[in-house]
RNA sequence: CGCGGGGUAGAGCAGUCUGGUAGCUCGUCGGGCUCAUAACCCGGAGGCCGUUGGUUCAAAUCCUUCCCCCGCAA
């Protein structure tokens, strides 16, 4: 008899968990994930990423508006097994407990290292050379359960959190298709995680997205790049954002100012900083598209040689 | 009707306030120069100035209708 799972997720890189939960043919009895939300300007409805992954495969989908006291559902599917992946809200301790194989969750850090919503953004932006996937029990306290299974991926020196992204998402779904047999067979053994080694991964807010000009060239660019493609990091020129899409850096002397707008240096629109400079390949001013390094040049950038970045 | 910016040559922009020959940088095409270049020089092509209606002798520019793109807020 196949094992009966409840999936919890919402964004795109639980889409690679469920998919291989589908791929290896277990049961889905149910999937839960976020309300459909209305975003963008327009505030069009739309549907999560896992939802929409869900609905494809013909599982049923259920998505309470706070789970905390509408989950009489869940119990109904009477799953073996919870399988969450990035869900959003908080459990009940009752839906934990419920399956006999209990829930897991698959998190996207090396735990106790970067507990919290993004520990992919955190880990690139801290300068870490590497970071994983962590697959463990799930508490009432964030990303603090017993772990049973870890892997390891790296990061490259010029990695966005896009590229490790989509590492982790491979990594995760491998990871998860080794270790639910282990559970069923009951050969998995769980760690506790050490509590004082525990750092934490906060979701993202405006002012992390701020990037400081006045830090080293190191920082910077780890800073910017920890920021693609998603939500992105800006700093102002005036009182305009200045978005950051792509961008290099150059190690080198110079005698500019910090932030000053130096043209273009190696195809790159070039912002002069501690150690050297950031490289503007992609960039978007406020109210305008994105536009690559040269198209800003001839315009825009040309009118702002010699001022600064801020 | 949430707030704001914008739509001008293939790209990025100026011009709009104060109506009067369609401009800049880049690309592209042709020619020239150089040992050489994302170098430089000369020349050419390429625009219904987003759309509708109006004001005017005359509209990219002023008033009006609608469409589309973007930033913010949610």
């Amino acid at each position: 008899m196949k094992t009966k799972i409840v999936f919890m997720g919402t964004p795109d890189i639980a889409c690679g968990m469920l998919q291989q939960l589908i791929d290896d043919d277990y049961e889905i009895v149910g999937v839960v994930s976020q309300p459909d939300k209305k975003v963008g300007r327009k505030q069009e409805i739309k549907m999560s990423e896992v939802k929409q992954l869900a609905l494809k495969h013909q599982l049923d989908v259920f998505q309470p508006l706070s789970i905390k006291d509408d989950y009489q559902k869940i119990m109904e599917w009477k799953p073996d097994l919870i399988v969450t992946c990035a869900y959003g809200q908080f459990i009940p301790q009752e839906v934990l407990e419920y399956p006999p194989l209990g829930s897991i969750n698959v998190h996207a850090s090396l735990l106790p290292k970067l507990r919290g919503g993004a520990p992919i953004h955190w880990a690139i932006i801290h300068g870490h050379q590497e970071t994983g996937i962590s697959i463990m029990r799930m508490i009432q306290k964030m990303d603090a359960g017993a772990v049973m299974a870890q892997k390891k991926v790296s990061i490259l020196a010029d990695d966005t959190t896009g590229d490790v992204y989509e590492k982790l998402k491979t990594c995760g779904a491998e990871l998860l298709h080794e270790s639910i047999p282990k559970l069923i067979d009951e050969t998995a053994s769980f760690i506790e995680q050490d509590e004082n080694a525990a750092t934490f991964a906060y979701n993202i807010s405006k002012e992390d997205e701020k990037i400081n000009l006045d830090l080293d060239i190191h920082a910077i660019y780890n800073h910017i790049r920890g920021l693609i493609p998603f939500p992105v990091g800006y700093f102002y020129h005036d009182d305009k954002k200045i978005k950051l899409h792509k961008v290099r850096k150059k190690e080198c002397a110079h005698h500019h100012q910090i932030g000053e707008c130096c043209g273009i240096i190696d195809n790159g629109y070039a912002i002069a900083v501690n150690g050297g400079f950031i490289l503007l390949d992609e960039l978007q001013v406020e109210g305008k598209s994105k536009v690559d390094a040269k198209a800003f040049a001839n315009a825009q950038g040309r009118a702002w040689l010699n001022s600064c970045m801020r």
